[in-house]
DNA sequence: ATAAGCTTTGCACACGTGTGCAAAGCTTGC
DNA sequence: GCAAGCTTTGCACACGTGTGCAAAGCTTAT
């Protein structure tokens, strides 16, 4: 993913005037390894020789280069994270967790945009190693297990965030869709629902297949035959389109969209068409960004627990640091209903 | 801002397997050089070593190590981040932008969050400056000129979005917050708005500020008392809080709200309150967030341009690396006004 | 065949930090 | 006062990559 700049552009010396150990130990009057030592935490130094050394660091402005202190170790303290359409709430809700919470532990959030990424995130992937980062963890995309174990061999963990690898070695934290599916269809069979509809996007993201697929099949399995809209992409503008098109040609009395962006375009779109929500037609999203409890929707969705999302993550980076193991992490996190205002009360 | 972890814990060799240059030389019977030649652009190399080399580096599995490389030049290919509020509309933008423009430039994104920074960026800054960075985009946080002057005599360009610092040598990209708030107070006044408020938050952003005291500074030049609702975080539910509270004591029949978030919450506290939009209440937002243009809303805001801000942010950073010299980048971006369904037809 | 000029390539050094090793110094017990 | 044990500290090496230098090899012109 590196632009091809020619060798004068990225390697010739910038204009850098950092301090070195080498500088504060001539200012402290002690060797570059006592410096060293100041800096690392249980080092045997002296007090006097540590005042000094403090003293002449803060005079000259040092700040350790952690090229070559994660040099020494194969191993810098940032951690990879590739996600695409992080500007749609609930991928900046994670982002934004996820980023928080690394900064908590001491680590470094190494964002690399996957918005790009047509040919898939393997070079991305590839970018992220050449950093020898901590852990890699992917909130979109699907890595292929051949660039999965070639992390896991250089010992770099990689965790997968509501995406699975078949064959490959990662952790895997994903929010329990099919639950939050099967929830909804619960939900609207209760509020005695029986034209239904279920509205994703034409992304074939695992998420957008995995609640689009269990929400019929629960459909079918209550002997009804669902209504299905899955084009366009994943924003508010397609949910939409979806409500007029799919009012238009059935008379739908209850709708599930698989995220909540796309539910709020459609009671908006279904607004335009003169249905009132509940009375008419019922409808449940999936995410609860925060825009669904606005007062404007009030949207009755499936929600997931960012907190435990964000927890079970950095848990997955940091078993190793705990001395918890290598063994891999593959958790699905709980969901539940949170009722607002678009469902009719339950017969 | 780094965890006080012991040094078993930081340094401590991890189980890593990463492939370097010397084995790639070993299997492809080329010195190590040759190797490093092959991967540095314009370095003099034959054609058949070049394929070995290449052959070679595929058949291990080798990935350059950027803490090596980068420790050649005192500098790496990461450009620091400094943001808090990321899963707001406007910020989760921002830094969507900012990250994939960067990916396109073959820079990588170094996101720190600022949300637990309330002791200043400072910190932050400081774990940046460790890693060797080209640049510094602050988004958030008002960072002390010492630390920007740090930087600087350090070689690292620091780049201000939104904000100033007085006498720091800093680039600043700032939208034109006073032209903006000037165009919402006129269109107010133009819809015959007479009994206007100024709806933002209690926090003391520049942006907040500045917007707040110019639209106040217009409706005050045009004769009239402006009303200031000036309290809670900049969230939805601030601009709720600030509709029902306003309204209750003021028959406001116009509102600017210095953010789209606070404009949104705004209507659907007003809606509440019985108020027709807009003819009984104008009210004009700023920032333009996606959420603006839904249908539930169609809020009448100022937009600035999300490709200008990011595009000027990218130019600052690669002044140097383009030959235009170090000389600092001071702009301001325009902004414009997008009528939608919030306010009353000039008169 | 030979000389001049150019290209290719390995060696060794440098970049900044961490640390094993061993020497030096200090402290304590006899 | 001396020996044993412990702490402190500087030296030199290592980490992986880029590259200046010079030797070796190749090509071209005479």
């Amino acid at each position: 993913m590196e632009a091809s700049s020619d060798r004068e552009d990225h390697l010739k010396r910038a204009t850098r005037n950092f301090v070195t150990a080498e500088e504060v130990a001539r200012l402290a009057g002690v060797s570059r390894s006592a410096v060293s030592r100041t800096f690392t935490p249980g080092a045997s130094v002296s007090a006097d020789v540590r005042h000094r050394v403090q003293e002449a660091a803060k005079t000259l402005g040092y700040r350790v280069n952690r090229l070559a202190r994660s040099l020494i170790s194969d191993q810098s303290n940032l951690v990879g994270v590739v996600g695409a359409n992080l500007s749609l709430p609930f991928m900046a809700r994670q982002l934004d967790e996820l980023s928080r919470a690394l900064l908590r532990r001491g680590m470094q959030c190494l964002l690399l945009n996957a918005a790009e990424a047509e040919q898939g995130i393997t070079p991305l992937i590839e970018s992220i190693l050449e950093f020898r980062v901590r852990a890699i963890v992917v909130m979109s995309g699907s890595p292929p297990s051949s660039i999965i174990d070639e992390c896991v061999a250089n010992g770099v963990r990689v965790i997968l965030v509501n995406r699975q690898a078949d064959d490959a070695e990662a952790d895997t934290i994903i929010s329990d869709d099919l639950g939050g599916a099967r929830i909804a269809a619960e939900r609207l069979l209760r509020a005695g629902c029986r034209r239904i509809g279920v509205v994703g996007s034409g992304a074939r993201t695992p998420t957008q297949i995995r609640r689009r697929v269990a929400f019929a099949d629960c459909i079918e399995e209550a002997g009804l035959e669902p209504v299905i809209w899955a084009s366009g992409e994943t924003t508010y503008e397609t949910g939409v389109e979806a409500a007029k098109g799919l009012l238009t040609s059935h008379d739908l009395d209850g709708v599930f969209c698989v995220t909540d962006l796309l539910g709020l375009g459609f009671l908006d779109g279904a607004r335009v068409t003169g249905r009132h929500i509940p009375d008419d037609l019922s409808v449940v999203g999936f995410d609860d960004i925060p825009q669904s409890a606005w007062a404007s929707y009030r949207l009755t969705t499936v929600r997931q627990s960012m907190n435990d999302l964000t927890g079970s993550v950095l848990a997955a980076i940091e078993r190793e640091m705990h001395g918890k193991g290598t063994a891999l992490v593959h958790e699905v996190l709980p969901v539940e209903l949170v009722e607002r205002a678009t469902v009719r009360p339950a017969i």
